[in-house]
RNA sequence: GCGAAUAUGGUGAAGGGGUUAACACGGUGGAUUGUGGUUCCAUUAUGCUAGGGUUCGAAUCCCUAUAUUCGCCCCA
C-alpha cells in the first residue's frame, strides 16, 4: 500500500468542513482590515531562501527541501511565508505603483524537513499577513490584532499575547554585545546547546528552557535597557495602540524569533491551555524593516506574521469550539429501477442549479437500503421516481422529518421546496 | 540529528507460545420486491506492518527494517 509522505496528513469529512469554515472567516477577516490576498509559487529559486539573512538559521540551513529542475535550475520548496512576498514585492515593483502601505495576505503550504511530532508536519499550511511602507507602530498593533481578533471571531479563549522589542539596528547592536560580554564568564554554567547558541546567536540563550532557572539567567541584560529613544518610544506606542484595541499582552523579554531578520517589535501567540501539546505557538511575527533591502530591494519597512492553520485546527478541537456547519442536505432522489435514473437526474441536476444541497441514489440501492441511506445523508426531503411519476411528471416528495408526502407537479419542485426549507 | 512508546479486518479493539483470531460498530443479502430507520438471521481477516531468527508449534518471544504517535532541537 502506497502510505502519505511521513510528515504529511489527510483532509475530510469533518475535518474538511472545519477547515473551510475557518478559511471563509480569514477571508472575511482580511476583507474588512482591507488586505490583498496574495499567491505566489510553492516552491522558489534556492538563492532566494539560501543567502544571507536566512543562513544563520535551522529553517533554512537543514530544513528546506532543495532540487534540481529538468532545466538544471536550483529550486526550493518555500520554508515560509515572508520572503515570497518580498520577492514578489519587489520584483512588482510594488513600493512605485501600489498604495502605502501596501497590505498582503496569504495562505498556503510550506515544507520544512522536520521530525513530525504534535502541531509540526513536514508540509504545513500557514496564513499570514505582511505590510510594507511604513514604519509607523500603528502598523506593527495593526498586525498583532488580526490574529487576536481571528482567535475571537471563532471563539478561542485559552491565548496568551506576548511581545518584546529587539529595537532598531543599532539598539539590537549594542544588547548583542553586551549579552556577549555577559555570558562570556558564565560559560561553563550553560547547557550544550546555549554554548552553541552563543556563537551562533546569543540572542537565543534567553529562550532557553532548560537553563532558564539559573541565576545568570534572570539577571541577563533586558533588550528594554539597551534601547535608543527612538526604538523606546516605537515600542512604547505599540502598547498604547494595544491597550486602545483592548487586547491583552504580556511583555516577554526572554521573547527572540527564530528567523534573524526582526527588527523592533517581535510577538507570538500561544495556546496557554492545560494539556495542549509542547509546540503550542499558534502565531509569531514582527517587523522587519531591513529585510526589502536585504532581498535587493529599495529601502523598505515591513512588518507581518504567519499562523499554523495545523495548530489553529487542534487548537479548536482542543477547546472543543463550535461552528456553524452544514450537516443535512435538502433532497436525496431515489429512482425506482433503471428506467427512471434519466428523470432523476434531470430533477437533481435542476434543483442543484436552483440553489438546494442535493445528492441521489448511485447505487441501485433497494428502497429499504435507499432511505437508510437517506437518513445518514440527514436529508430534509426524499424525492421518489417510479414509473408513475416519470409518465405523469407529478413526483412523490416526503418530508423526512414528518413523514409527510406530497404529491406534486415537478414544474412546482423548485417553489415547494423554497416554501418548506426554512432555515 | 537525538530519545521514548506503539503496530491485530472497512472501523474500535480482545487475545502475552497450542490447533475454527473474541466482542462491538460498519458493509452486503434476506425475513419485508412502493415506504425504511426497531428486531432477527446469514455473510464480512487462511490472517495479526514487513523480513529474518528461536521453537515440534509464533499474532504472542528475539533481531532488523518501515510506519505512526509523543518529546528534545528548532519553529507555525
Amino acid at each position: 500500500m502506497i502510505q502519505k509522505p511521513k510528515g504529511t496528513y489527510d483532509i475530510y469529512g469533518e475535518d474538511g468542513k472545519k477547515l473551510l469554515y475557518v478559511r471563509e472567516l480569514i477571508e472575511g477577516l482580511m476583507e474588512k482590515y482591507n488586505y490583498e490576498y496574495f499567491e505566489t509559487p510553492i516552491f522558489e529559486s534556492s538563492n532566494l531562501f539560501h543567502r544571507g539573512a536566512f543562513e544563520t538559521t535551522d529553517i533554512v540551513t537543514k530544513e528546506t527541501y532543495d532540487f534540481k529542475d529538468r532545466g538544471d535550475r536550483d529550486l526550493t520548496l518555500r520554508p515560509e511565508g515572508t520572503a515570497s512576498i518580498v520577492r514578489s514585492y519587489i520584483e512588482n515593483k510594488m513600493y512605485g505603483n501600489h498604495t502605502v502601505p501596501t497590505k498582503a495576505w496569504y495562505m498556503g503550504p510550506m515544507f520544512r524537513y522536520e521530525r513530525p511530532q504534535s502541531g509540526r508536519f513536514r508540509q504545513f499550511t500557514q496564513f499570514g499577513v505582511e505590510a510594507f511602507g511604513s514604519e509607523d507602530p500603528l502598523l506593527d498593533a495593526e498586525i498583532i490584532s488580526i490574529p487576536v481578533n481571528l482567535y475571537k471571531l471563532l471563539g478561542l479563549k485559552g491565548i496568551k499575547v506576548n511581545i518584546n522589542t529587539l529595537g532598531d539596528n543599532e539598539s539590537r547592536n549594542n544588547y548583542r554585545n553586551a549579552l556577549i560580554e555577559y555570558f562570556r564568564p558564565h560559560l561553563d554554567e550553560l547547557c550544550e546547546d546555549c554554548k552553541e547558541r552563543f556563537k551562533k546567536n546569543p540572542l537565543r540563550i534567553l529562550d532557553c528552557k532548560v537553563d532558564s532557572d539559573l541565576d545568570i539567567m534572570k539577571n541577563a541584560p533586558r533588550t528594554i535597557d539597551y534601547l535608543t529613544d527612538y526604538s523606546k518610544e516605537h515600542f512604547e506606542k505599540v502598547k498604547e495602540y494595544l491597550k486602545s484595541m483592548n487586547i491583552d499582552y504580556e511583555i516577554n523579554t526572554n521573547l527572540v524569533r527564530g528567523l534573524d531578520y526582526y527588527t523592533h517589535t517581535v510577538f507570538e501567540v500561544e495556546a496557554s491551555v492545560e494539556g495542549f501539546g509542547s509546540q503550542n505557538v499558534l502565531c509569531g511575527g514582527g517587523r522587519y524593516d531591513n529585510l526589502v533591502e536585504t532581498l535587493d530591494g529599495p529601502k523598505t519597512s515591513g512588518v507581518g506574521f504567519a499562523m499554523g492553520m495545523e495548530r489553529l485546527m487542534t487548537a479548536l478541537q482542543y477547546e472543543n469550539v463550535e461552528m456553524p456547519l452544514i450537516k443535512n442536505i435538502d433532497c436525496y432522489v431515489i429512482s425506482m429501477s433503471e428506467n427512471e435514473k434519466d428523470f432523476a437526474i434531470h430533477i437533481t441536476n435542476d434543483l442543484r442549479l436552483n440553489g438546494f444541497i442535493v445528492d441521489m441514489d448511485y447505487c441501485n440501492r433497494n428502497l429499504k437500503n435507499n432511505f437508510k441511506n437517506a437518513d445518514k445523508l440527514n436529508t430534509k426531503f426524499i424525492i421518489i421516481i417510479g414509473e408513475e411519476e416519470k409518465k405523469s411528471g407529478i413526483l412523490t416528495i416526503k418530508n423526512n422529518q414528518t413523514k409527510e408526502e406530497y404529491k406534486i407537479n415537478h414544474d412546482d419542485v423548485i417553489d415547494f421546496l423554497d416554501e418548506k426549507i426554512v432555515e
